[in-house]
DNA sequence: GATACAATAGACCGATCGTTCTGTTTATTT
DNA sequence: AAATAAACAGAACGATCGGTCTATTGTATC
């Protein structure tokens, strides 16, 4: 059921989280921005969490989807396209708008682990690691879950320093550190901490 | 002018926000939980706002001693406490208490960069990035300041990625890429990309 | 022991929050 | 053209927010 107004109210509601923040943002606010009406909203996504979730939904899908094209645009090899994902960084950090990444201020904002917000938020990086390993594993690197979730680290690092430095400074340095660490995992005798592994052994 | 319902008051105040956050946290709920009455709050501190700098203020001084010290118990060579840094925030990660960096969640509760609270969050970071890059200068690892933000990046991912995932692996494998990092930086022909020199010859 | 002073508890304030309710308009179908 | 149903705008609601005001307590000084 694509309504023109419920689009209309998703990506007014989008902007204005992703720059004012979720509970500073009214809903009265959104709501004249976007010229609809308060039953619409209360119609199509029940309250204001619904809405968020939405927004968060909406949000994670359209940015996995583009930062696997734009992988894939990068390079062929899936080595080159890992380090094409941190020039996107780069490039999304050279935004003036760029105001952070609204997942993890979604995580900040609810501190409630079982709230809507932040399940919704957290299966975005979830997904953002699945990417990162997905990419490993194609490049036949060893350990492919784990540099997954290692770079998805270091992209949740670099996306949370350019947030206050407002340069694109930490995606640079954080591909560089990713080269390093791809080099080095791809050398024999490289063994990453594991968790899971350690619980076994220990 | 240590008044004791003064520092009562701060520490709950500490708790509550690191927990449940800076907005989600109502007045009444700190007062009634520290027992104190509203004007101790109004006389000392001005406002919430400003009850919310004073805890930042407050857990940085407390962070950035307890990291210095906890680097120097470690052990005498300034490679080894940078690597111990992040040993620190491993056990940190471990307790059941944590529940994120506070830092990270006041940048992100406060979007106006001008706002008093935003500016607390963002002088911490920038007092951590420099204690990594004292670290790296005693170490007499080249580009010492790129360095320390460089590790301040991680220590950001690793923060933000633990919230997630409530295990100490964030800060395992930050440690595993500081020191592939820090390796590679002490070999010959590392250099590192900053803005500052790409600016000139540009 | 009376007085001056600071700090207390808690009622109170306007503003704003998310949400619900009520008419009115619009669009679709017979 | 009439009827029906969905979507509309906006007033109104209770709750709660941060902040202020007042009356009262405890305490130190003369």
């Amino acid at each position: 059921m694509p309504s023109p107004k419920r689009d209309q109210l998703l990506a007014c509601a989008r902007r204005l989280f992703e720059t004012e923040g979720f509970h500073t943002t009214g809903i009265d606010r959104v709501l004249s921005e976007a010229g609809v009406a308060k039953m619409t909203l209360y119609n199509n996504f029940g309250s204001k969490d619904g809405l968020i979730v939405a927004v968060l939904e909406e949000a994670s899908d359209q940015m996995i989807d583009r930062l696997g094209q734009t992988a894939k645009e990068a390079s062929h090899d899936p080595y080159e396209q890992i380090l094409g994902i941190f020039e996107a960084l780069g490039a999304w950090f050279s935004h003036p708008e760029f105001c952070g990444c609204m997942f993890q201020a979604a995580v900040a904002e609810f501190p409630d682990p079982d709230s809507a917000p932040a399940i919704a938020a957290r299966a975005h990086q979830i997904r953002s690691a699945a990417l990162f390993g997905d990419l490993c594993q194609q490049a036949e690197l060893p350990h492919a879950p784990t540099l997954g979730r290692m770079l998805g680290m270091l992209a949740s690092g670099a996306m949370c320093t350019a947030r206050q430095v407002q340069t694109r400074e930490p995606a640079d340095h954080a591909r560089q550190i990713a080269e390093i660490l791809l080099e080095r995992a791809s050398s024999a005798g490289f063994v990453p901490v594991n968790l899971a592994t350690a619980a076994h052994s220990a």
